[in-house]
DNA sequence: ATGCCACGCGAAAGCGTTTTCTCACGCCGC
DNA sequence: GCGGCGTGAGAAAACGCTTTCGCGTGGCAT
């Protein structure tokens, strides 16, 4: 490389091209009213130049920082973080950066420190990652002149932005995908029933199942969204001799309880009961055609690219964005 | 809020305090030689205008963007995602952005490109993170004239600076906890024999029980990470009748895998073998005294954080940094 | 009384773009 | 031959801050 050390400058390429800075610039940017030639040879000369805008004064000049803000309850939690790596792929992307404001939300005094710091920093938009839909977020859109975007939390302000998961269909494609096995007599094990996720995968498993004229064998078993309550859920199951073939597990942890006390109990997966859980907990690391439960993705990853677009995207959509969620099929339904 | 639209400016601060615009930057910036009585009133009139400097001014100004590239090979993997949020939350906590490139360091010509991108942008420091130790990450160190800090991965230049998990500890650690627990008659179910990773748990094992005059019983059982290869390891303990008070799974996919053969089996865990994984693949989310497996936790989140804070840290130590790990007791060693 | 130095402050030059406004010029129609 | 107009290009302001340098003032030593 011969290249020379210092930065070569839009004054640099404008020098050696003859021209002013100012034709250069809009020479580059394509905007103003430059004559073809004169163009084109400044564009070679910033070629030949290797010329790249310094990118801190354009957002000067422009006053956008091509950063957007995320904030954040808690940003380690395991089920923030798919949603802010997925929102951080998209954004970089598309050339903006990230601010993380983790557990900055909480307090009212830091928040207001941190809008104000966010808008000395000429941010673009601003991302805020909940923890489900367990309560709503206080709306922060008012304090920003920028877009603002949520995702995987509901603000109490329904025309935000709001990107979260279909509970709804993925109760119904744990429903869809039983009775494609074949299945007929299905139960649930759900987690608290006052849990709104937890009702709405319900709704949608009853709606599956009631298109194909079948109910659920038994009441749901409501508990929590522990392994424990799983296991506890199974034995319950076995002492009563529940004549089932198939049980939806509320997530992964359910059904992985339910599934280890089956196994210990003789019972086969997916011989004699098909197994489907939420979450895919085991993650996609592994070979696909190796993962052990048929589980139904949320989407959290999507949903923090979707809402990312969105952001960037220009026209806001107020109001509820549903994520679509996916069906990742294991053995315990193969 | 009667506050004017209007941003407040530093000249807006020099005005009303009736000083010039150098004056007004010296005393807020702490530096110049400023009589108290100026710079207190300046400081004053600063508070009261609700003063923020325009963070891109000044990072024009300082030729520092306040944000941090983070190169990595597959963002969403499982692996990289908690290192990646470590590093986004530490850098957010100190008011650095950060612009992810996901796997662009996979073409050369895609590479390239990015890093004229990044040094247009004048970023403040480069953070690799990879995938684990199984290759060395090709070093970018020289393309860059800000720091390079690698996480998760090895660069082929030993000089670069490196943060990875201590997989030698990770054994040690299992190995104490199951002797402390009284356990002697330790089975050890890895992944591949070349898997490095692999290697230094088993090293750090054997280490712990040859400190307690303790030998592993039975030959190392390797396979791969997989629960798969946990069902098989255990069904060939059991079929050999291996005579075991406790199994360390290499990870804990494996542990599991071993677990569930050995429940069918009517082994009783812990209290006819205790297990141990490795990964904290359940997470943290639920009440921590419900966690079911015991495992230790490589560190992802805290080795992010580490790396990052190295980066921001203005004195570079060459070399490799190992990541302390963190047993997470459950009830399988309850 | 004169020279020096330290101190406190301001003028001005960056940092590298974008963008508005003005100007020179050649061409057209009248 | 003259006013008008469209066109291409440059001058300069703006973005808002940091920092170097220089200047005036007062106190101190000579």
């Amino acid at each position: 490389m011969a290249v020379s050390k210092k930065k070569v400058t839009l004054s640099d390429v404008a020098a050696v091209a003859g021209v002013s800075l100012s034709t250069a610039s809009k020479a580059l940017n394509g905007g103003g009213r430059i004559s073809a030639v004169t163009r084109q040879r400044i564009e070679e000369t910033a070629l030949r130049l290797d010329f790249r805008p310094n990118g801190l004064a354009q957002s000067l000049a422009l006053g956008r920082s091509r950063t957007v803000a995320v904030l954040s309850d808690r940003a380690e939690s395991t089920f923030a973080r798919p949603v802010i790596i997925g929102a951080a792929t998209y954004l970089g992307q598309h050339e903006q950066a990230v601010l993380l404001y983790d557990a900055r939300l909480r307090r009212r005094d830091d928040m207001a420190e941190s809008i104000r710091s966010l808008n000395a920093r000429r941010i673009d938009g601003v991302l805020v990652v909940g923890e489900g839909l367990h309560h709503r977020t206080r709306s922060v859109s008012a304090e920003f002149s920028v877009p603002v975007t949520y995702a995987f939390t509901l603000s109490d302000e329904p025309d935000d932005v709001m990107f979260v998961p279909d509970n709804h269909a993925i109760g119904r494609m744990a429903g869809e995908h039983l009775l494609a096995l074949g299945r007929r007599r299905i139960a649930h094990v759900a987690a608290e029933a006052d849990d709104l996720a937890a009702q709405l995968r319900l709704e949608g498993l009853r709606e599956a199942l009631s298109g194909a004229g079948v109910t659920l064998v038994h009441e749901v078993l409501h508990g929590s969204w522990t392994e424990a309550w799983g296991r506890t859920a199974a034995q319950r199951m076995l002492a009563e001799r529940w004549d089932i073939d198939a049980v939806f597990g509320g997530n992964d942890h359910i059904a992985r309880g339910v599934e280890n006390v089956f196994a210990a109990a003789g019972v086969r997966v997916p011989q004699d009961v098909a197994l489907v859980g939420v979450d895919n907990w085991e993650g996609l690391i592994i070979d696909q055609s190796a993962r052990h439960l048929t589980t139904i993705d949320v989407g959290l990853i999507g949903m923090g690219e979707a809402a990312a677009a969105h952001l960037l995207g220009g026209e806001q959509a107020p109001g509820l964005h549903y994520q679509p969620p996916t069906l990742i099929v294991g053995e315990t339904t193969g």
